[in-house]
RNA sequence: GGGCCGCUAGCUCAAUGGCAGAGCAGAGGGCUUUUAACCCUUUGGUUCUGGGUUCGAAUCCCAGGCGGCCCA
């Protein structure tokens, strides 16, 4: 008889209940885990292990059977780590070796025995009995070549968490990153608080935003592409260390370098200012490096990165002036910006205000460069309305961008606390929105009423946790990181 | 948004205008120390979709879908 593979599993399935055997039960029996088995029976001989013939119970799913006429052998795997089982049909009852050899793979097992070591030294469990946990109806990758579609690689990440190491081995370490950042956070007296997604007005970054809509309240809502105002609101209200680690919303292009949900730290420390916050993004970056790589030089993105020693620190104009020429504060509007690029035989684009100018040139020609950790300071007023303007130099702000591996990780500033200063910079935005900014941040009168009771000078920092992570882990493209990234709808689903 | 590349069995891949194939997985059989087990037999296809060219299309052309890379 022929039969696909479900058609054999699912008759498989049938024949499971029809013995009166429940293929999905609601309880497992004890267990120990197969880690724990390993770390008490692994050094374990041959003949210690024969002599005390010691009992076991492991649960995990069968990722291998391996039939011989009398003699049975299924690899199962439990968290990661795998576990041999064995049957002599000889030494068990027929039903349970029926059992056995009716496994497939992918089934969630639990089996109780006694431990012994085969000839090729792997430690292995004899079954004396085995509950079967969990009944798989489809097939598995290929053992071999796992899962090589990348596609289906995200669309189906289970199976690339099965079948690539690679695929485990980041998920893992994503998380560990995250503790880390928390921990760290945690240690420096920070409060982890929660703050809307779900927000009436969109604010604290340039972007565009999802826009929603509430039935009951009949209320258009944004996702948020920040967290900021509502941080500092909390500041306002006498939390002096907050932090969020949050999912923010930008509707924006989808490549390796941006997901339209993507993680970002946000940190806020009152009585502090964006020194601070450089301190704060130093001694995170490299702990948490630290604790991924064991040291502060590794290798990523085709570069070998050294965080250790002070890191370089440029203002924006000046790094615009090294690699074009062109001084950004002396040619004040858009139209000098323009001429100013034509006679420095660069093309000046199309930007459609004087900010995003300046902030094209520096994306173009100086952020690609900036391979090791770079600080670069005093950004123009014009792109910063949150930021607190330099006591030198009110043409630029009290601001930092970290920049590693040719990419933003981290911004921040000494926060706007002039309420007066902040409406003004929240009108200028308006009409840059009206000059055809897209990005341009709108006005938030809830927020300046806050900041009208009063908010004391803050330092607050943004982290790009699936860029750092990236950053760490060396991997090509943030969907690597990403468990289940923005991929458009399958055809017909 | 643009350019280039890809999409073939559940998975990994062949077939460069002339019979759609292999390995793994599945089914049947054999096998008491395997671990990518092995040996014999064998099932399985909307070749992404829809048009077109041709005696004949997985292959060439057009449109679309999804993905990747590069650019914006």
């Amino acid at each position: 008889m022929s039969e696909n593979e479900l058609e054999a599993r699912r008759t498989r399935l049938t024949e499971l209940r029809e013995r009166g055997v429940d293929p999905y039960p609601a309880r497992v029996g004890p267990f120990v885990p197969v880690e724990d088995i390993h770390a008490e029976y692994g050094e374990k001989t041959e003949e210690e292990l024969e002599a005390a013939a010691p009992p076991a119970a492991a649960v995990g799913r069968v990722r291998a059977v391996r039939s011989f006429g009398k003699l049975v052998f299924v690899g199962i795997e439990q968290d990661g780590v795998a576990l041999q089982l064995s049957a002599r049909k000889t030494e068990v009852p027929e039903d349970l070796f029926a059992a056995i050899k009716g496994l497939d793979v992918g089934d969630f097992v639990r089996a109780e025995g006694t431990l012994w070591r085969t000839k090729r030294g792997e430690l292995t469990l004899s079954v004396a009995s085995l509950d079967m946990l969990s009944k798989s109806l489809r097939p598995l990758p290929e053992k071999w070549h796992g899962l090589q579609d990348v596609e289906a690689r995200f669309r189906q990440r289970y199976l690339d968490l099965l079948s690539n190491p690679e695929a485990r081995r980041i998920a893992i370490a994503r998380s560990r990153i995250v503790s880390a950042c928390r921990s760290y956070l945690d240690r420096d007296g920070f409060l982890e608080v929660e703050t809307p997604a779900l927000q009436p007005l969109y604010g604290g970054a340039a972007a565009r935003p999802f826009v929603t809509h509430h039935n009951v309240l009949d209320q258009q809502l944004y996702l948020r592409i920040s967290d900021e105002l509502y941080l500092k609101r909390l500041v306002i209200g006498g939390l002096d260390r907050v932090y969020e680690i949050a999912h923010n919303f930008r509707n924006e292009g989808v490549s390796r370098k941006h997901n339209p949900e993507f993680t970002l730290l946000e940190a806020y420390q009152a009585y502090g200012d964006y020194r601070d916050m450089m301190a704060l993004a130093q001694g995170l970056i490299r702990e948490v490096a630290e604790s991924v790589h064991g040291g502060l030089v590794f290798e990523s993105q085709g570069h070998t990165l050294d965080l250790s020693g002070e890191w370089r620190e440029v203002s924006m104009r000046d790094a615009i002036r090294e690699e074009t020429g062109i001084d950004v504060l002396e040619a004040r509007d858009l139209e000098s910006l323009r001429n100013a690029a034509k006679q420095a035989g660069v093309e000046p684009g199309s930007a459609p205000t004087w900010g995003v100018m300046v902030d094209d040139l520096f994306s173009e020609h100086v952020e690609p460069g900036l391979i090791q950790p770079t600080f670069v300071t005093q950004h123009p007023t014009e792109l910063s309305p949150l930021a607190k303007r330099s006591s030198e130099d009110p043409r630029v702000v009290e601001r930092f961008e970290l920049y590693l591996a040719g990419m933003e990780l981290a911004n921040a500033f000494s926060e706007l606390n002039d309420p007066l200063d902040q409406r003004g910079r929240m009108e200028d935005q308006q009409a840059l929105e009206a000059a055809g900014d897209e990005e341009a941040q709108p006005l938030d009168e809830d927020f300046l009423r806050a900041l009208e009771h009063g908010m004391p000078p803050t330092g607050g920092i943004g982290i790009g946790i699936d860029r750092l992570v990236r950053v760490l882990l060396d991997t090509p493209s943030i969907r690597e990181v990403i468990l289940f990234p923005h991929l458009r709808s399958e055809a017909g689903t």
